[in-house]
Order: C-alpha cells, then sequence, then structure tokens
DNA sequence: ATGTTTATACAT
DNA sequence: TGTATAAACATT
C-alpha cells in the first residue's frame, strides 16, 4: 500500500529471509518510479507472482515490528470503500506524518569536476551555489534559476560529471533525549571526602558534588543534568569540567514530550439525574452498540463520561473520546487529566509530528499512558488493539465530517464501525443531537437516554427575541444595536458580570461596494468579493488567500464613495468599545486566535476577567465554561436561517441553543437576546422555548418530503477545472448519463454560489438515494458511469471528486 | 503523487 | 527550427 491516490496495490518481491520476518502492517521502503523512494505499507503477502512485469524487490523493512494491526486494515478498507477513495488516501491520512519517510533527491558538488568553462551560465550558477551548501535540494535549484523545468539543465550537468545525485531518505521522528550524570562507578560515597580533597581548589566543582550527593539522598531517582546545573548554582560548564575529569558520567533516557506532572483526583459523585442517566445508558449497552445521550447544555454530560471511562479502565479496556477540534480546550483536557491523570493522552493536529508519534506508538504498545485518547477526528486510525468505548461528544458537530482532502469520511460514522470491529460501545453525546442520530434512536437502531436537568437545578437562560425590523423602523437601534440589547449589556455590565456577544461571520465589514457603480473589487482567482479586514487594512478572499491593500477608488469608475455591506466581529467589537468606552472588550474569531496558543490567550483574558464583554463567532459556542457570564447577545440570526442548505435549520436550532448555553452556568439564570428580522420563524420560536422535539418533529418532516437525509442518502459529485467549457460539457455529459440510470434522483449539474476557485471552475452534481436502494450497486454504478467519463478524452483532466454523505 | 515522455505553441 | 510549456502517461 503506497500513500498516493492511485487505485491499485503494488506487488514487490522479497527473499525467503525476509518473508520469515516481514509481517502486515510492517512499513517498507520501496522504490517506485525511475527514482523515487517511498514508504509501503504491507498490506498482504503472497506468492503468487505477477505475469505482465517483473516485480522489483523492497529497498529495506524499515520496522522490527508491525506499527499498523490487522483490526485497522480491516477498518481502512471500509473507510476506502464506503467513501469512495483509494486505500493510499486513507493510508496517507492515517499515519502521522512522520512515519512516511520519502526520499529527496538532493544535489552534491563532484570535487573532481574543474572544467568550469564547459558550463552554461545556468548550470553555472548551480555550481556557485554548490561552493556556498553542501548540497541543494530540486526546490533550491528553483529558487536559485527561477524557473520551473530544471531537470534538463540537471541532466546535463550530470552527463558532464559536474555534479552528483542522491537520493536521501530520512527517519523524520527525533526521540527527545534528557540528559542525565551519575556519579563514576569507580567513586563510592566512601571515597566521598577523598574526593571533595582532590577538588579542594575548584569550589564550584565541590558544590556541584555535594550537590548531587543531596539529591542523590532525598530523591533517590536519576538526576537531570539541568537540575543539578539549577541546584547547585554553578554553570554547565563546572559540571562539564567534572564530566571531562571522569568524575561524572553522562547518559541519555528517552522521554515522551508530554507528560503529564499534575495531581488526580477522584471523580465527582454524580448527582441522582446523572445516575439515572449513567444505568439507562448501561442498561441500553446490554442491548445496543450505540446508544445516544441528550443532555442539555450544563447538565454535567462530562460526569457520566467520566464515570464510564473508569468502568472500561477496569476491565483494562481502551477509551477513545472524540472532540470537534475546536472543541478541543484546555479546559477539558485538565478536567479529565484531573480524574485519570497520567492515563490520557490527547492527539489532536495542533501536536507537533514528534508528538504525535509518541502517542501512536504508546497506543501501539497497549501502554497505559495512553489508554484513554482524547482526540480529534483522525484519532480514530490510532492503533487500537482493545478498544471497549468510543464517546463521540458534540456528536452534532459538522466538522466531524472531513471535506477537502480525500478521505472525506464522517468521524461519528467510521467510529460506529471501528466500536463494531472491536465489539466496543459508542456513546454519542450532545445538547442538540443530528437530526440523523436521534432519529436512528427513535427508530431503535440506537439506545437512547435523555438528561434534562442542569447541574445544581440552574434554570436553562430565558430566551428572548428581539424584532430589529420594528426596531429600525421606530428608530431604536444604534449601529447594530437594539435599544433591548444595550440596555440588557448596561444591567450586565453594572451587575459585574461578563458578556458574550455572537457574530456568525468574521472580518470587519465584509463588502466594499461603490456606490456610484454598484461594483465591489473582486478576487482575481476566485468567483467572490473580497472582504475588507480593518486590523490589516486589506482586502482578502477567504478561499484561496489572495490579498491586497485597501482600495479608496473604485476600480471600476474611480469614485471615491465606496460602501461597506455586511458587518462582522471587527465592526461589532469597534462599536462596543464606542458606545461602552470604559469597558474592556476582546474579540474572538480565526483571525485572533491564530497561532498555537492564540485561543487560549483569549480564553484566559477572559476567565480572568480582564474582558468584560467579548465578540466572537462560532468558536464561542464549543465546550467552553464561564462562570460568570449572565448575558448572551446575538447579534442577527438570520444569515444562518437564510443559507442555502437543506440543514440551515437544524444547523442555526443547534449553533443558537449552544451559544445560549454560554449563559449563566453557576446559580444565577442567564439571559439570552437573540436580534432577528422576523422572530416568527419557527426555528427560532422553538429555539426560544428550548423545543428540541418539535423542531426534529419539523425538520423530520420536511425531509421526508424533499427527500433529503435521513430518508435518502447523498452523494456529492464535483467537477473541477481551468477551462469554462470543458468543466460545462462535461458536466452536462455526467449529468445525462446518471440520469439515465438514477433518473429524477440526480440534481444538477449547478453552479455553486461560488462558481470559481483558484482559477477553477466548479460544477456539481447530487445524486440521491432512496430509502430501498442499495447502497452499494449505487456506489458500482456511479464508478462504471466514472470510468466511462474518464474514457473521454476531452474530460480526462477535469477533476472528479466523489463526497459520499456530504452533510 | 511525481517524474518521464510526447504533443503543441511560439518566438526566432 | 529550436525551445518552453502543457498534457498524457506510467508507476509493481
Amino acid at each position: 500500500m503506497l500513500p498516493i491516490p492511485l487505485p491499485k496495490l503494488f506487488t514487490y518481491r522479497i527473499t525467503e529471509a525476509e518473508s520469515q520476518f516481514l509481517k502486515l502492517g510492517m512499513r517498507v521502503a520501496v522504490e517506485f518510479g525511475k527514482s523515487k523512494i517511498y514508504t509501503a505499507l504491507v498490506y498482504e503477502i503472497h506468492q503468487i507472482a505477477p505475469t505482465s512485469y517483473e516485480a522489483k524487490d523492497i529497498h529495506q523493512i524499515l520496522d522490527e515490528t508491525p506499527i499498523v494491526n490487522a483490526i485497522q486494515l480491516q477498518h481502512w478498507k471500509w473507510i476506502s470503500e464506503y467513501y469512495m477513495c483509494t486505500l493510499g488516501d486513507v493510508f496517507r491520512a492515517a499515519l502521522p506524518s512522520a512515519f512516511l519517510l520519502e526520499s529527496e533527491t538532493s544535489i552534491l558538488k563532484n570535487n573532481a569536476f574543474t572544467a568550469e568553462n564547459e558550463l552554461s551560465n545556468e548550470e553555472f550558477l548551480i555550481f556557485e551555489a554548490l561552493n556556498h551548501n553542501s548540497e541543494l535540494n530540486v526546490s533550491q535549484v528553483i529558487n536559485i534559476l527561477n524557473k520551473k523545468t530544471v531537470f534538463p539543465i540537471l541532466k546535463d550537468m550530470l552527463e558532464k560529471k559536474a555534479v552528483v545525485i542522491k537520493e536521501r531518505i530520512y527517519e523524520q521522528y527525533k526521540p527527545k533525549l534528557i540528559k542525565y550524570v551519575r556519579l563514576n562507578a569507580q567513586y563510592t560515597s566512601e571515597k566521598l571526602n577523598e574526593l571533595l580533597e582532590s577538588l579542594s581548589r575548584a569550589k564550584k566543582q565541590r558544590e556541584a558534588i555535594l550537590t548531587y550527593f543531596q539529591l542523590e539522598s532525598s530523591t533517590k531517582k536519576p538526576i537531570k543534568f539541568s537540575d543539578l546545573e539549577v541546584e547547585s548554582g554553578t554553570s554547565s560548564a563546572v559540571i562539564k569540567a567534572l564530566v571531562e575529569k571522569e568524575i561524572f558520567e553522562e547518559y541519555f533516557i528517552q522521554t515522551d514530550r508530554i507528560n503529564y506532572t499534575g495531581e488526580t483526583n477522584k471523580l465527582k459523585s454524580l448527582n441522582e439525574y446523572q445516575r439515572v442517566a449513567f444505568n439507562e445508558i448501561k442498561n441500553s449497552f446490554e442491548e445496543k452498540q450505540v446508544t445516544l445521550l441528550h443532555g442539555i447544555t450544563s447538565s454535567g454530560k462530562t460526569e457520566i463520561y467520566a464515570e464510564l471511562i473508569q468502568e472500561k479502565l477496569k476491565e483494562g479496556k481502551q477509551i477513545l473520546y472524540l472532540l470537534p477540534e475546536i472543541a478541543l480546550t484546555t479546559q477539558l483536557i485538565t478536567r479529565l487529566q484531573n480524574y485519570f491523570g497520567v492515563k490520557v493522552s490527547v492527539f489532536h493536529s495542533k501536536y507537533s509530528m514528534n508528538e504525535r508519534v509518541e502517542v501512536w506508538n504508546n497506543v501501539l504498545d497497549n501502554k497505559s499512558k495512553a489508554q484513554i485518547v482524547l482526540g480529534a477526528r483522525s484519532s480514530l486510525f490510532l492503533p487500537f488493539s482493545n478498544l471497549g468505548l468510543i464517546i463521540v461528544d458534540e456528536e452534532h458537530e459538522t466538522s466531524y465530517k472531513q471535506f477537502d482532502p480525500a478521505p472525506r469520511y464522517h468521524a461519528r460514522d467510521a467510529a460506529v464501525v471501528l466500536a463494531n470491529i472491536h465489539s466496543a460501545k459508542v456513546l454519542l453525546g450532545s445538547a442538540t443531537p443530528s437530526i440523523e442520530s436521534y432519529q436512528n434512536a427513535k427508530e431503535g437502531k440506537y439506545g437512547f437516554v435523555e438528561l434534562m436537568r442542569r447541574h445544581g437545578n440552574v434554570l436553562l437562560p430565558e430566551i428572548e427575541l428581539v424584532d430589529i425590523k420594528e426596531k429600525h423602523r421606530k428608530k431604536r437601534m444604534k449601529g447594530h444595536f437594539s435599544d433591548r440589547l444595550l440596555m440588557l449589556i448596561n444591567e450586565a455590565l453594572e451587575e459585574k458580570e461578563q458578556v458574550i456577544l455572537f457574530q456568525n461571520r468574521r472580518g470587519f465589514s465584509p463588502i466594499i461596494e461603490c456606490e456610484t457603480c454598484g461594483i465591489s473589487p473582486q478576487c482575481p482567482n476566485c468567483d467572490v468579493s473580497l472582504t475588507y479586514h480593518k486590523f490589516k487594512n486589506e482586502l482578502r478572499c477567504h478561499y484561496c488567500g489572495f490579498h491586497q491593500a485597501m482600495q479608496y477608488k473604485c476600480g471600476a469608475c474611480g469614485s471615491e464613495k465606496l460602501n461597506n455591506k455586511g458587518f462582522g466581529t471587527e465592526q461589532i467589537e469597534l462599536e462596543i468599545k464606542e458606545l461602552f468606552p470604559d469597558v474592556k472588550v476582546g474579540r474572538m474569531d480565526l483571525d485572533t486566535t491564530r497561532g498555537k496558543y492564540g485561543y487560549q490567550k483569549i480564553i484566559g483574558q477572559f476567565q480572568a476577567q480582564e474582558i468584560d464583554v467579548l465578540v466572537g463567532t462560532q468558536m464561542l459556542s464549543k465546550g467552553l465554561d464561564f462562570s460568570n457570564v449572565s448575558l448572551v447577545g446575538v447579534l442577527n440570526a438570520d444569515n444562518m436561517l437564510n443559507f442555502p442548505d437543506f440543514r440551515a435549520h437544524e444547523r442555526s436550532f443547534q449553533m443558537l441553543l449552544q451559544v445560549s448555553g454560554r449563559a449563566g452556568r453557576d446559580k444565577k439564570r442567564g439571559k439570552v437576546a437573540i436580534q432577528t428580522y422576523n422572530p416568527y420563524h419557527q426555528i427560532l420560536q422553538q429555539v426560544s422555548t428550548n423545543d428540541y422535539s418539535q423542531m426534529f418533529k419539523e425538520q423530520l418532516n420536511d425531509r421526508w418530503q424533499f427527500h433529503y437525509p435521513p430518508f435518502y442518502r447523498m452523494i456529492r459529485i464535483t467537477l473541477k477545472h481551468r477551462d469554462f467549457n470543458k468543466v460545462d460539457t462535461g458536466a452536462q455529459w455526467l449529468g445525462k448519463s446518471l440520469t439515465n440510470v438514477f433518473k429524477e434522483h440526480v440534481l444538477g449539474p449547478t453552479t455553486p454560489s461560488v462558481s470559481r476557485v483558484r482559477n477553477e471552475y466548479i460544477r456539481i452534481l447530487i445524486i440521491k438515494i432512496p430509502p430501498k436502494q442499495s447502497l452499494k450497486t449505487t456506489k458500482e454504478h456511479i464508478l462504471k458511469i466514472k470510468n466511462v467519463f474518464q474514457a473521454v478524452k476531452d474530460f480526462r483532466p477535469i477533476k472528479f471528486i466523489i463526497d459520499v454523505d456530504s452533510y
């Protein structure tokens, strides 16, 4: 199995001796193509010699023992088939990149070469550069020559024997080594005096040795070089001198980068409602593999999870706790570490390569250190061998679905399959379950448990809808704030309580429009208007990252009258600062939380109450507990509701309720004010009365009527190409042949609202699959049509992306 | 994915 | 007619 998106596996030859040693799931380095070396994974060992070609030998075996187990291979195969991608795609996504060694072509100077005058100008440039750098890689050469095709030149130089080329593979994982010191074996404590005597003139060195003995007798543990340096108040040079004299010896111990050292506490005991829910979950697990826990915000779901984890720990099983990336906050991690201490490992994309390899290895060896893994969707790929329980927290979160690179899998659904292989249990938890899961529970496919009491019996926040259409008419608006919302903010601030303001859009004033001709600046690569970011005073494209300085004249007509349309978090922040000059305002969105600690910094400040009003986007709704927030304001609920997607209503409901849940988590009942142009919208009514079941009923009705999930399944095909006509005719053709097979269940081809991204034109086709139609045969049909499509010469270069369950 | 080969455009 | 770029092709 190679980590590249090719539909086939490749056969290599191994020797008899290698076959004794080699096992499934080991990595091998193999030659692929003329010169490249890749890391491949052993998927099958067989004795069927290929007929049409000569198999190549493997280059090298990279592992002593397998790093991937049979369960994983089975799971990966399922993912690749279900989500219609190649095994290579899954392989690449699954392994931490440090495991995938790739060869790199590096260019070295041939020192024997002297005939410099035989070189062309460009060749001489490279030769010169090699005098300064002992080694160059291809991208460096591209930079030096400032052109794309450099291989002919390198080939020429190779023939002239001016350079030599090497394929270099390197192991990327570097174990972290900590330097320790110990006394040379020939010195025992009896000889201490003698030793000190001999150092009578080296005062600092004597001190270091004395400190060493102190540390040794007090801690009875190996002594770190750095500790000794600090404790003795000397410098590293002093200790090094002692090492030189062979009084001390240096040695290294490999350690993990992440080590939990805090204390652990007993689990909080469950209140009566939690206890009931806990027992119900356990009962449900007797019959059902999957159970859905519907527990309102602040009902203490985490405590129940902890209790379940505790039980599985006692059975010696591994536990996987999945969370959406943005909810993986320090708050939750510390909470679990507080209960389970060193047994908790964390795995997510902000971890470095090396840290991820360590977690992988700990899981592989079934170490107690990694018995509980807390991670984002990619932690599904860790080498569990003995899973007992998977918890999928915030089950409704859309970020569990991977969209951009294949494999386009849904972590919740893939988790259910994984648990099935392990015969493990799955608990889905949410305050606002997804329609699909709730339906599965209603139908009895999943077990179902409800927890409708808040912790400490705090009432759910009081939710108020503010009609800003009317407020506008009566001129009661100040900027984007209604008088009512301002009054509530004032009240909260006077009570020294904190306020969260929610605006589901980033940037300052997203779109700039010319008042004279109505034209707004567009991205040159994509079909979108550029958005204005005040912080850097520039116009930016959210799709391709294109940016340019803010324009003060209309590019089309030269008029200087430019208008701001729409509004974002930045503008809200600014307005608050104007309306309440003495108040500390913070902003949390993609722009202010860049970098590893940006996020934590803002959360920390808010928690320490250095910030009174926090303005933010959806990030605010996830897994954060603030005790002093009494008011949550939603500035405009409408842009979410009017989003053109069949799930817009469901998502708006979920988001509004999640945001509301941030209000009043301790004792006092919180308040939520939702500004809207349409207070009679049924979703907003359902939010204000916290009526999940009503929302579910209505949405389910709509879904049934309009043939959407969970009744109908959906597969989406996206076509992309730089040539507009090519995609257009391709999409038409594809639409026709799909319609031949699937009749009225084909939607499109349609042009997405952003019809061009990074200079590629896009067309979308959706295939709806009725409840009784077999998924498997549907996929086979699609693949067949895909093959015919790609057999057409004109269509071959069109990118063909399949997304299964594209919701 | 990525290097290699082949086709095609275009400036000399 | 040679050179630069794009598209097609194969990879075990």
